[in-house]
DNA sequence: GCAAAAGTGTTTTGTCTACACCCATGA
DNA sequence: TCATGGGTGTAGACAAAACACTTTTGC
């Protein structure tokens, strides 16, 4: 096989950068870390690391994600290829972003630790090197554009939850307030929540019941009628 | 500076696909060529190069297009990042797949001959190398989700179009007809099409009035609430 | 005068929006 | 008993969908 045919083609440091996003209930956060290399050593940063030779793009960016926060399984999209010539002053690197859906208490505090990592409330994302910025505001548009045809908000909520944090989620991620009724009758409409006996007590005195995404009942929807909000 | 710090890592060769779209009035079509390079030489591809050291993987598109079209300010937009180890055997290439839109008729016979160059009704593409069938399948996709919140369609027409060509279009585009009561009253309600006196008078009897785009009008609803179709 | 495509309104249906009160509970 | 957040229904506005006939003109 001929690899000869391409070899006076430029190679180049192709890099993965991941927006991950969690919801405290009530602010939707995404996740920073101290860059511990050269250049901008020690400013704020997505979490990133290489694509290897011997794996798919996919693939690294899931490994990076696991290295770094522990997590698998995770909810993973490509975001955008950010290629400029002079992005990184390191070297040619062009950069596939990613954006990443966690249940917020899945990451630990030990791990924030070893990693210098720290969630910030996404109206107040600190400096980040490069071209992040741009990425943390594109990851939030396309965030937007996806919650609302495709059932991926619960990626961020625990498993079990309430029509009020789900409410609020919508809300923190749309940035507006949404009518409560309008909401919850939209919702249950689509037939793709279980409810369940239980209720949650920590918030309110009555307590809310909780419900459970059924990914079962969503498949049988999924051919692209369904508009969450 | 310090590329120092990123020299322990792999670089790849990144290549650029190419998905150009055209539209004849009455069928979408897809541009394909038969590849110069081993291996798989002589085979159905899309249009494709590698980026080079020096350029954005963005210019990078647009010089590929332009080198094997002669267009340029031709309507691009990225698509995905197809990057499995082994989607190419003659080397580990990531592919940055794009979507182009061009007019058909800019692109000329001669061109065609130069680069062994065919359009292909989309649902009539031959065995394409590597995984360019799924980029046609997923550009396809995109293409009509684009088209329904964007003014991109005007893309694939003269400037000077009629609106029974532009409802073809749309029925092109969505695989589906459409009623022309309601689609010309949607469309002419944006208030972005500029009515001419001149009339196109080959494909009927009576007539039927060009509309030009107005790109201006447009700029002002661009407040994201536009629905096309 | 007729074939072939362009142009044009109205009614029905469904979806989205706005809006306010009672309920359950722990303190 | 009261403060707090949870839960529920209806009416009006608006947008989408269904539907058929008249107009123009080259042959």
């Amino acid at each position: 096989m001929s690899i000869i045919q391409y070899k006076n083609n430029d190679r180049l440091l192709l890099a993965i950068d991941c927006i991950i996003f969690g919801f405290d209930g009530r602010y939707l956060k995404g996740l920073f870390v101290k860059r511990q290399i050269e250049p901008q050593k020690d400013k704020w940063s997505l979490m990133g690391g290489f694509v290897k030779e011997t794996e798919s793009v996919n693939n690294a960016a899931g490994r990076i994600l696991n290295e770094l926060t522990g997590l698998s399984n995770i909810y993973m999209e490509q975001l955008f290829c950010f290629g400029d010539a002079d992005r990184d002053p390191g070297g040619r690197v062009v950069s596939m972003s990613y954006f990443a859906l966690i249940k917020i208490d899945e990451y630990t505090s030990e791990l924030m630790n070893t990693h210098n990592a720290r969630w910030f409330e996404l109206n107040k994302i600190p400096k980040v090197i490069f071209d992040h910025k741009q990425m943390v505001k594109l990851a939030k548009e396309r965030l937007q554009q996806k919650v609302s045809n495709h059932p991926i908000g619960f990626e961020l909520l625990p498993d079990k939850f309430t029509l009020p944090q789900l409410q609020n989620l919508y809300e923190a991620i749309y940035e507006t307030p949404l009518d409560k009724r309008n909401f919850t009758r939209k919702i249950l409409s689509l037939g793709i929540l279980n409810k369940l006996k239980e209720k949650e007590k920590e918030s309110s005195r009555k307590g809310a019941f909780y419900y459970m995404f059924d990914k079962a009942k969503y498949k049988k929807l999924e051919n692209e009628g369904v508009r969450f909000i």
